[in-house]
DNA sequence: GTCTATAAGAGGATAGAC
DNA sequence: GTCTATCCTCTTATAGAC
């Protein structure tokens, strides 16, 4: 009887938990880390700033776990991509990539700052975001390298210097100011983006 | 006599408006614009925060000259590469890419907040960072025209993206996460930059 | 668990003496 | 112009009543 109850407090919990994450998630893309403050947060998920603090420990600890959730969009995109042995590497990275940039158009990347900063050192202690990033990273480099293989990417840059190129498409910012421009679809950014990122500015 | 002493004293008054200017610009470029204080600012050069005020009326002001500089050392480029017409225009691009990804990777340009920030509606109301920006865009509007006149660029993408593309090179985090690694020497991280920008990921 | 109220501290900017 | 000592606001985080 009182496990029933128990349980459906569980769940009611789960619930909010997981509005408190949609609304920091939202927030994290549309504002960055810096700019979000907590007293947005509550004001979005509709509850004090004080009641935020009993599901969520620290702000850190919010963009840790908005982190993790698109981590793990990304490693289960892979998952579902892998799963097809017809396509080449060089096009399963440029789907992920083409992913990544549509996420952040559609203002759901979050945007943490990426170097100098406090944030930085939590992520780096926080398990979960560490373990993904590690196993996205992982795979990646596997296609990376049949990539270079099949001279689809070059052979002779460094297959972390490649990695990063496409994990740095998912923050460049000329994909907002191509949004904000307006006159172009965002299908058509993201296929201008992807022909700078493969073939460059250079006609091909 | 008067007028002596007074010239006298505006030449030390320059010099420490001088010397604050160059330790915020460095500032900028260690930190970042939200990252650093003006506490920050006064302890490196030498002085009271208090002083710091009778020099520049804000922080935004500091950054905002700050960017100036750095624009007209761009534009001060620009002109001394025009002198020369044996050069075709992607390849002007090219060096001034190279040039701001550089000044990136010295730890000399500034990297200031692109959106959603105070600083943004400041830099768009500060007259000389505006004139600067604008000038810059219109002669490199020039180069990237007779680029893709030329084929050397593909004329099928807009010039603004193009644009774009390069003022984003001078602050990828790509150039920062491949400095701190170590292993490579900024002019090899410049020749894979510049190549996969204008070529791309792919062999040429 | 929810709230109101507040602590604690950072950081931009200024007052006022010299 | 230079300093010390503050002011003031914003923001993270918590105390304590219900």
């Amino acid at each position: 009887m009182n496990s029933v109850k128990s349980r459906l407090k569980e769940q009611v919990n789960a619930l909010r938990s997981q509005a408190i994450m949609a609304s920091a998630h939202k927030l994290l893309a549309e504002k960055g880390y810096e700019a979000m403050t907590m007293d947005d947060v509550a004001e979005r998920v509709g509850m004090s700033k004080a009641s935020l603090y009993k599901f969520f420990p620290s702000k850190e600890e919010l963009a840790a776990q908005a982190m993790v959730v698109v981590l793990d969009e990304a490693l289960a995109l892979i998952d579902s991509l892998r799963d097809d042995p017809e396509v080449k590497a060089v096009d399963c990275l440029r789907r992920l990539t083409r992913w990544a940039m549509q996420t952040k158009l559609d203002g759901e990347m979050p945007s943490l700052p990426a170097q100098n900063s406090a944030l930085s050192e939590a992520l780096l202690a926080h398990e979960p975001y560490v373990d993904r990033l590690l196993a996205l990273s992982m795979k990646l480099g596997v296609w990376v390298s049949q990539a270079q293989t099949d001279h689809d990417v070059d052979p002779g840059l460094p297959a972390d210097f490649v990695l990063y190129q496409l994990y740095a498409r998912s923050c460049d910012p000329v994909l907002g100011v191509m949004k904000d421009d307006g006159r172009y679809s965002r299908d058509q950014i993201l296929d201008w983006m992807l022909q700078v990122q493969f073939t460059g500015l250079a006609p091909h």
